[in-house]
DNA sequence: GTTAGCACTTAGGCATGTCGAGTGCTAACG
DNA sequence: CGTTAGCACTCGACATGCCTAAGTGCTAAC
């Protein structure tokens, strides 16, 4: 029995049941491609393989279907890279010239990755560490209330509404943004939590404690930013393949509506800067996934953001890889270095 | 044959098959329903019921569902409304409390809505109407490309990337953002059209261009906003009574994927300013929908932004209503007059 | 190590029979 | 004229039994 052959056949058994949904069986092997011996052969080759829990059978009398272990196996060692089809590199390329604002971008950018995969696409919201304060707003909604409006060079707002504890008035506001911003313009995201210590210091007394509350939420603002938010798209394309959640899709609408599951999956892997990283069925932390595949890469300037595109376990790994690395050089093209 | 008796018999339809999900015959009707009258009147109620098109019969021998037009009539004339329970109540009460941000509330209300409801929950971004211009700043992210943000003093902060169409510096993009903002600061939103052209006109005619593009693009800032914008929560729902979605959910995935279509769906319904309005099964102009039905309502201070649930067209109408009254009318009532 | 052959297992399709729910109709009743 | 009881009829749901096709595992031969 020859090991090499053994892989072949599992990436064999893999192909056919992702093109064919179906249990594929030894006659049926032999026929498709073009190995060079008998199906009885092959027989012996399958049984070695789900003795090591590569492949499993539903039922006595019918073909393999690939396990967990199988896919795992089959996308470390045995597929090839698919070059995306030049049609596919052409929608990706156009998408590039309506470049408009940020939300826009990833809007497109997950609507695309969903129809070049028919499968979920997610992009996470890039981190915002390399840009520099461009302008802070406070704007007085309430005697206590303040708006905080944060503009950074890259073309990124964020804004949050924050207490402050004591009641300020329209000049007191006024002085306040003023002192933030000619001590803070310029400053990088990144290093904004050392520099406000000192800006909050020399504020006069009676406002040190409204300005603390300011501070603290730009701290806010610029770290956690919207790293924790996510655009989605294509979860039609779950329900058009029912046939692939077999109890029901919902617990996968659920993982989905939680989105700090994904969130976290997201996080924990795509640890490796380079390459695609692929999460397959019970490997997911989360049981409604249990049956789904998630295929993820970082992008952006510091590759910290994560896209990626969620399937059923019996999806077309290659495909999808060479799909989500492409949308993620992309996006890390337009976004800037 | 009596017609208040049809009504009461079409009233107990709607009611046994929302709640059993299964065809109600004559003789379970009058069993769980106290009306005077043996089973074979209620058939001679039904048959007439059935002949006028309120509702149908499966197949030979099952009992009746109702129709589109059944379901109709019901909401139109038949149910009360129900009032909402005391847990409910306090739901939306303790939602009152930790108002933040505009997107926070907002997200936090189509939760609650889908979790009351056990459908699917959408709301429509409110008007900015009756802000003023609070702050404007221009950042310029390249030599023609200029980031836009406008702060009302709602609390709203809306964004947009323009190309100038000439090439601007610094000095020049800071002279801009100055007779700008002290022009228009305080002005309503809904008077920004008639305010822009006085301003561009003033500015030096070699950046006469410039201005009239920064002036395009605060007007479609401030009047298309975001009110084509909305926040969707509870798709899991939908999956979890797939038993109400015969063929599958696929088509009203995507029509909830295609905003489009619902934020078209949602301007045409509710005009009714006071009430709330219900599109069913067929009426709904989007073919994906055939199958379900959309109860929603305007609020916010002018009633132009709709608030809503969508679930299928056998669904607990007087409940879905009351859920959605009391939600749009807290909403109205948090983001204030 | 590979192959052919054979007995064995099982899902799925199909025909058949039975049961129960529900209808429509007719005739009788107040 | 509206209401009721009774009865024949229809049809889906379910269970049963049978058969076939697909596929396996094993053994013995090459």
């Amino acid at each position: 029995m020859s090991e090499p052959r053994k892989l072949e056949v599992l990436r064999a058994i893999v192909e056919d049941y992702v093109h064919s949904r179906e249990p594929v069986g030894s006659k049926a092997l032999v026929e498709r491609h073009h190995l060079g011996v008998s199906s009885a052969t092959i027989r012996n080759d399958m049984a070695a393989l789900e003795d090591e829990g590569l492949i499993t059978a539903p039922h006595t009398s019918a073909g393999r279907i690939p396990t967990d272990k199988g896919y795992r196996l089959f996308v470390d060692q045995i597929s090839a890279v698919k070059p995306l089809s030049p049609a596919e590199r052409k929608a990706i390329q156009s998408l590039l010239e309506g470049s408009d604002d940020l939300d826009d971008v990833l809007d497109r950018t997950v609507r695309l990755l969903s129809q070049l995969t028919n499968q979920v696409a997610v992009v996470q919201y890039p981190h915002l560490s390399r840009a520099t304060i461009r302008h802070i707003e406070f704007v007085l909604l309430a005697p206590r209330q303040v708006l905080l409006v944060l503009i950074a060079t890259t073309g990124k707002v964020e804004q949050r509404v924050i207490d402050v504890g004591q009641d300020l008035g329209e000049d007191a506001i006024a002085a306040l943004r003023t002192h933030f911003l000619s001590s803070l313009a310029g400053t990088p995201l990144s290093r904004l939590g050392q520099s406000l210590p000192g800006v909050v210091f020399s504020v006069a007394p009676g406002q040190r404690a409204a300005a603390q509350a300011l501070a603290h939420g730009l701290e806010t603002l610029a770290h956690s930013s919207r790293e924790d938010r996510m655009v989605m798209a294509g979860t039609a394309n779950l329900a058009r393949s029912n046939v692939d959640f077999p109890l029901s899709i919902g617990p996968v609408l659920e993982a989905l509506e939680e989105q700090v599951v994904l969130l976290r999956l997201l996080s924990d892997m795509a640890q490796d800067p380079r390459g695609v990283t692929v999460s397959i069925g019970r490997e997911n932390p989360y049981d409604g996934l249990a049956e789904a595949s998630v295929v993820a890469t970082a992008y952006g300037p510091d590759s910290t953001a994560k896209v990626g595109v969620l399937g059923p376990t019996r999806m077309d790994y290659p495909t999808t890889m060479a799909a989500v690395r492409a949308v993620a050089r992309y996006l890390s093209r337009i976004l800037g270095p």
